[in-house]
DNA sequence: GCAAAAGTGTTTTCCGTACACCCATGA
DNA sequence: TCATGGGTGTACGGAAAACACTTTTGC
């Protein structure tokens, strides 16, 4: 009846849709591999390591199932009811914990944005799968609600946080900031007024540079301001107890 | 090297200022009675019980400290960094965890609102004492930041949330609302501008009873509608793992 | 009547939205 | 020249701030 601590990670990447659609959120799921929900797809994770603070966990368990680093790494909500009433209570992976039957879990879900992997090493680890956030399967435990906690956290930021940079490369057009912003949001954005928003924010700003090889106007490129960026947020003190 | 886990609360109530001035937020702090910061003051909290949830052992907490249940509990944030320089690791509460100085401590934080417990049973723990949250003394640990990030959470909150309902009675003049909101913001606000932003939000409507014994025009009544209310926050799904 | 707070109305400013319009490029 | 998106200007409407003003009580 020992006490388990368990880290998961609600990891979000931006991707054409599975029809080369627009903008879409996928995010990464692994196959349990144990009872309970044995064989369902879950959020990445594992048990907390002895040598390792929360945030570094969740990058441990980001970078196992995707090999990609986070642009933006932030704390969502730390689980730990009792009222896990079918579950067994095991692990707060998909993956290979050693949770026991008999242990209580408490587990710490972190949400990631990491930039579409495109040519990227594209590592393809066994039993882990990526889906559109639209059509997830059925999910262990209650995963399905923490996606869709993860991804109001996300809607809300977006609109009053530079954290968009998180899916972009180091210089872009205003309009492939839009499409983030869109792709978030899912629904359609003014050009013309999310222009002047985006630039009134003073959080990003012009390069000189142009975006060549478009058949049309060739649009001037942006990039983040540096006071802006932020990797880690904001949010809470360091460490405490 | 076990793996600790503590739950600790920042707990806040409103009452006028030392010297009889405005309402102001107050909480209360234990005093350490072990190695590190014996001595200090630090949040009131204790180690996560085998037999109750996150939000409960926040309440026990609570109710062992103040006497009082919580009319609003939120989870705050979970810390767990090994940066704990200085400290031994000791556990999350000012009070009598049974931590070990080798332990690994993993501590999740809430935070409550309470209301002032004027002529209540005036639980007066040993070691426990409240301040001004203007006016604390050093604290062990970053309890200082930790508290900082709540007085944040709230005054961010208040202006979307009806949680000003924790800070008062049943029923309550306009006055009493704004006066509260003044007191969690810091500044004061337009009488008439805020009636018109409280009665917008619906949130508060008038029970057709005055409040006499003024010295002045004798001002309605109002109460929360039940559908704002809301002790237990919307936040997070249930429990996960 | 006077002080003081309740409560209402009005004006101004600001911000988000909608949308018309011009600009620059490739084809 | 036309199509396409880049980029600018402008008008409308709602919300918030500032503040004048009326109302109702106790003294």
């Amino acid at each position: 009846m020992a006490l388990q601590l368990a880290v998961s990670s609600v990891i979000l990447a931006l991707r054409p849709a599975p029809d080369d659609g627009p903008l879409t959120l996928w995010l990464p799921l692994v196959r349990r591999i144990r009872e309970p929900y044995e064989g369902s797809w879950a959020l990445p994770g594992g048990p907390l390591g002895e040598a390792c603070g929360l945030e570094q966990a969740a990058r441990d368990a980001l970078s196992s199932t995707t090999g990609l680093d986070p642009a933006y790494l932030e704390q969502l909500y730390a689980f730990g009811g009792l009222d896990r009433s079918l579950a067994g209570g095991a692990g707060g992976a998909g993956g290979d914990d050693g949770a026991d039957q008999a242990d209580r879990v408490v587990s710490i879900v972190y949400w990631a944005l990491v930039q579409a992997e495109e040519d990227q090493a594209a590592v393809r680890a066994h039993n882990v799968e990526w889906f559109p956030a639209s059509a997830l399967p059925d999910l262990a435990f209650d995963h399905t609600q923490v996606i869709d906690y993860a991804l109001a956290r996300l809607r809300a930021k977006i609109g009053y946080s530079p954290i968009a940079h998180a899916f972009l490369p180091a210089e872009f057009t205003l309009a492939e900031l839009r499409a983030v912003h869109e792709a978030v949001l899912g629904r359609e954005l003014d050009p013309a007024n999310f222009r002047r928003q985006a630039l009134a924010t003073g959080a990003v700003e012009p390069t000189g540079h142009r975006l060549q090889g478009t058949r049309h106007r060739p649009p001037s490129l942006y990039r983040y301001r540096a006071e802006s960026v932020a990797t880690s947020p904001t949010p809470p003190p360091r460490s405490a107890s």
